[in-house]
DNA sequence: TCAAAATATGCGAATGAGTTGCATATGCAG
DNA sequence: CTGCATATGCAACTCATTCGCATATTTTGA
């Protein structure tokens, strides 16, 4: 456990979004000032191997990640803002492992995204 | 309407699979020997935008293509062989978009892959 | 407590998918 | 056929991420 890897992780649990690499960079500079991309690269790969976080591509470019620990969600982008907003249905976690099943398989994984926009 | 053109939309219609870029690029130079990388990018781009192709991405780096006339369907992806299976559940297309609703949004697009094991 | 071994860091260079500038080639309208 | 608009090939460029390596920090264990 090193500073560097501290600043992450306090750079982590202080977002409540769902940053990239380059913004939690910025934010792990605030703890420790020195700290280089490449270590956040590493640390976060680290941490998504160990299971610790989750990383997800929300569709532009850089990997956006979050702490694994919360109860399993999906998301909803909101296409009007990039607004990311979390959400839990009991039947779809159903559907999804009674489909994999159907098809002879065991979910081991599974990405879910909708996108919408805000019905007016 | 160009020979190059031409040549990637038959290497399309040939393949059954989810190519990528280099597949295609591959599978083209079939029917036009001389064709560049950069001519199978800026082409699929093209048919994305106009709505021809869907570009996906399974998660090992390189987006996958697939025609987009077939009707909806979702991805399962064999984790143990990398195959890619097919699938549509109207309970489930019906439960994403009631999902969206009750967030308050319009269903505009989603995306969901389910990665599993055969069942031994 | 301290030195040696192990591991992580910072830096800059490398990678790899996808894009772009530009001069040339091709397709199409008249 | 000619002229102009558009597409191509090539090589150079982006941009996110990874890597090599020399140095610094941690950990181990005597």
């Amino acid at each position: 456990m090193t500073t560097a890897r501290r600043a992450i992780l306090r750079a982590l649990e202080n977002s409540e979004d769902h940053p990239d690499a380059l913004m939690l960079h910025d934010r792990a500079k605030e703890f420790d000032p020195t700290i280089a991309q490449a270590t956040v690269y590493r640390t976060m790969r680290l941490l998504e191997q160990e299971g610790l976080v989750e990383k997800h591509d929300f569709g532009n470019g850089r990997a956006r990640y979050e702490e694994a620990e919360k109860e399993q969600h999906d998301h909803l982008i909101n296409l009007s803002t990039g607004e990311i907003i979390e959400f839990h249905d009991t039947n779809l976690e159903a559907l999804k492992i009674e489909i994999a099943k159907r098809l002879g398989f065991d979910l081991k994984d599974h990405r879910l995204e909708l996108y919408g926009v805000p019905r007016e």
